[in-house]
DNA sequence: AAGAACTATTGGTCTGACCAATCTGTCAGC
DNA sequence: GCTGACAGATTGGTCAGACCAATAGTTCTT
């Protein structure tokens, strides 16, 4: 037999996938920064010693995974990829298990109570300030669902970014696409009445921050996640008794 | 001019684009489910008007992100991603911010603290035994970095794990080759003194779980955490004020 | 009926060519 | 001398056909 000559290669796992693994190494390594050019692609194919179709199947997939940029008649930059990916593919492996949807308001809980806590601690005069004008469209949308969904969110959004943690505002911006369709559904079954006391429950939360009172701003905080979930489960209860028996595919 | 035949296509953005989002949607949207096999490639390439190197492009970069996984001979078969391409990425994102090792501490406070809250409701027997039976290893393996390590990792991770949240679950194992970085670096840094006094706080946490009160469960953890850091802090300022001079490149 | 050999299917790769967008350098015109 | 337009070179985008390698299914032998 003539097998006896693959002891050059690591790990033979076929052309594209090395190139790629070689290409991505150096990326995450530092050894390719964003904004550097990657050589021709006739070039690479000859350095690492693959046809062209065959490295384009390499440089299409690290431009997918977001770590490449390439454009026609120019070259293949290297780029720092963007949290919305990851963002993309968190959303996707949660949608995959069930129920994630009213899951997923745990690890929103839980990035927002450590966030205020740091916020109490950091949140500089800026960061008050949005988060107060935040406060004030809050206020001034509340017949709107579309525009007061959004002012919730920057009111919340705002607590994060006030505890200047990248790490947790990194995390909370994967977050936000899973938050936004839960967030939708819950915000439907919310009639006006109990609005006004959400209102009164954010101000609340502000002003411990104000304060810099890390208990008091997280006690208010979960107070206030408890309180949209006791409601949420009224709602569907509520829902469920009237509607149950049309309920149907 | 003959450009008059493209209004069937969304926006053209190139062939493998396009054929990388078309499958891509068929798979988040469940049209495509975990197992089953796509058509061969010729007959794909036929489908969506593409040439075979470019359809291989558009899979190759779905292999890539996890979506597929291709066999030789076999075929293409759509795979349920794992969380594990997620944490990579994510560690890549945060690893470009500076300081970020320093600061992924922040998000593994906020997961457990939930965590703990959720365990206090819901842990199981099992789930007690399991983090009852980490802190015993803990204790065996006080003079063990690495095993003591992974004792101290497996009695964390076991708080998550009886939260009975897959989000939180989900968004700690993203965390965890994060922390692993830093937490290898912290621990080297602790010496034996100090161990007694970390194994009694793990006791206590663990006890407030047993007696279900999240508040209790909640503040001793975070004073867990605190002291560590604190402790951190020294650690560094004492290397700083003696190594100064040393520091060099 | 079980195992082996064969064949069809299917992915893996290569070559070479052509098109399209971009970049660059030259040259005419101001 | 400077500017703008043109033309060629560079580079990515795509295609076609061919061949190899691994697998799967079939058939034949034992």
């Amino acid at each position: 037999m003539v097998a006896a000559s693959r002891l050059d290669e690591t790990h033979d796992t076929g052309g594209a996938e090395r190139v790629f693994l070689a290409l991505r190494s150096r990326v995450v390594s530092g050894e390719l920064k964003a904004g550097d050019r990657l050589p021709p692609e006739r070039e690479l194919a000859l350095k690492f010693n693959v046809s062209r179709p065959i490295l384009r199947e390499a440089l299409r997939s690290l431009a997918m995974l977001g770590f490449l940029e390439i454009i026609q008649g120019s070259g293949a930059y290297v780029r720092q990829p963007d949290i919305a990916l990851v963002s993309d593919f968190l959303t996707f492996c949660m949608a995959q298990q069930p129920d994630v949807l009213d899951d997923i308001i745990q690890s929103r809980i839980a990035i927002e109570c450590q966030a205020i806590r740091l916020a109490c601690e950091k949140a500089s005069e800026a960061d008050l300030n949005r988060i107060a004008a935040s406060l004030t469209s809050l206020l001034d949308t509340l017949d709107d669902p579309v525009l007061g969904g959004q002012a919730d969110y920057e009111f919340h959004s705002g607590i994060v970014r006030a505890s200047h943690s990248p790490a947790l505002s990194t995390l909370y911006r994967a977050l936000t696409p899973l938050l936004m369709q839960s967030h939708v559904s819950r915000r439907r079954i919310v009639p006006s009445g109990i609005r006004n006391f959400l209102v009164d429950a954010h101000k609340e939360v502000f002003l411990s921050i104000v304060d810099r009172k890390p208990d008091e701003a997280e006690n208010r905080l979960r107070e206030h996640f408890a309180i949209g979930d006791e409601y949420r489960r009224k709602s569907l209860i509520a829902a469920f008794s009237k509607s149950s028996p049309d309920r149907q595919t």
